[in-house]
DNA sequence: GCAAACATACCAACCGGTCGGTATGTTTCG
DNA sequence: CGAAACATACCGACCGGTTGGTATGTTTGC
């Protein structure tokens, strides 16, 4: 009944994000992913029966794995929800840290090169990205009615905070660096700030 | 000199910008590029040493042909600096019409692919970005000084637009739409009409 | 008449995917 | 019980088509 052994499936997985992440979908071979995640073609296609597949169980596995580590992150813990987004954006920006390969987003990176030529993948990963900004809607939703903000829709905005990381994260690659991702972040906060009618604090942003 | 020579070059670049658009640059084969161009591999090979020399090319002809348009547009017409900075974004929002492949970016869409495996092709899109960026600074520095806005360097400003759009762009392919994109020039634009402390329209934005 | 601008034919490496087979359980039933 | 029947997980050689690139010939424009 249960599948005991998969540990292959789940290896491969690991190396899709990895690989992916690094080399795109496209250029990322069969072969490679065997390679690293250190098992045999045979494998592979016992366990997804195409490329298209496992582009597609990847997402899945980057939102299960990334709601994880979110639901469990700290910035939950503020009393306000206002404090709250801010705290999931600073999280945001601690998370920038290491190779660019490291940080980036592997469902953003993948959308881009599939759009047109694999609709289940550009749906998984659009479901990750929208999933995702979904989780920020009620906090936003309080904080604007608790601030007198009208004239947004909390979901656009939940959006917009993913537009801001996804196109830091175009940037960074660009420039092989994750600070120009974290000063985008810091435009984003600035921009809820303002439009919260919070104080911006002091600090310039380069 | 003749219009017959180097026209081959000229249809590949287009070809390129278009096909690449769609596919993506590892997807993108060069008999993909010589049946779009109508022409054939000998020509390809005559004009270009290698595909990764004619992604190189594609993103100089790219920084060309958008340095042209965006020269000749009329958002420099206002007299004042933060008008044309609005009216910057509002032909960006002009600017997203027809498929998505028809309003992306190429570079952006490239240097996805290419950041860790081909560094003159990300060299060359991310010169692509900043430089087009960097000719926001002298109405954004204007504007700052005569609205009084510090803490921000120009530049970064300048680069977190076209953070908002790539990003912008991923959403819109993950939705195959370019709504969401216009959306997240519209929280841009606010932002920075808050950040310049000048008055908010009062649309609603989905 | 000569060099640049193409066209044609071809190649070796590579890629996604297949296939026959093995090892190790798990279920069924007399 | 116990053995036959079946299921799952995995192996790796192999296949046919594709890919970037080359070698060589032909056309075009000054």
């Amino acid at each position: 009944m249960s599948p005991k052994n998969t540990q292959a499936r789940e290896r491969l997985l690991e190396a899709a994000r990895d690989v992916i992440r690094t080399k795109g979908f496209t250029a990322t071979t069969v072969d490679d992913l065997c390679r690293s995640a250190g098992v045999t073609k045979g494998a592979f296609f016992h366990h997804f029966k195409s490329k298209e597949e496992i582009g597609v169980e990847a997402a899945h596995y980057w939102s299960e794995t990334t709601s994880a580590l979110f639901a469990g992150a700290p910035y939950h813990e503020p009393a306000d929800p206002f404090d709250r987004l801010i705290a999931y954006l600073e999280f945001r920006k601690m998370l920038l840290a290491g190779d660019v390969p490291d940080f980036t987003c592997l469902v953003g990176t993948m959308v881009q090169e599939t759009y047109e030529s694999a609709p289940a993948i550009r749906d998984a990963c659009d479901a990750s990205i929208t999933g995702h900004a979904m989780t920020l809607v009620p906090d936003i939703r309080a904080a604007m009615d608790a601030h007198g903000v009208t004239g947004i829709a909390p979901e656009s905005l939940a959006m917009h905070t993913q537009a801001v990381l996804q196109g830091g994260f175009i940037l960074a690659k660009g420039r092989g660096s994750s600070e120009i991702a974290a000063d985008m972040v810091d435009h984003l906060i600035r921009y809820i700030r303002l439009l919260f009618k919070m104080p911006v604090p002091e600090e310039t942003i380069q």
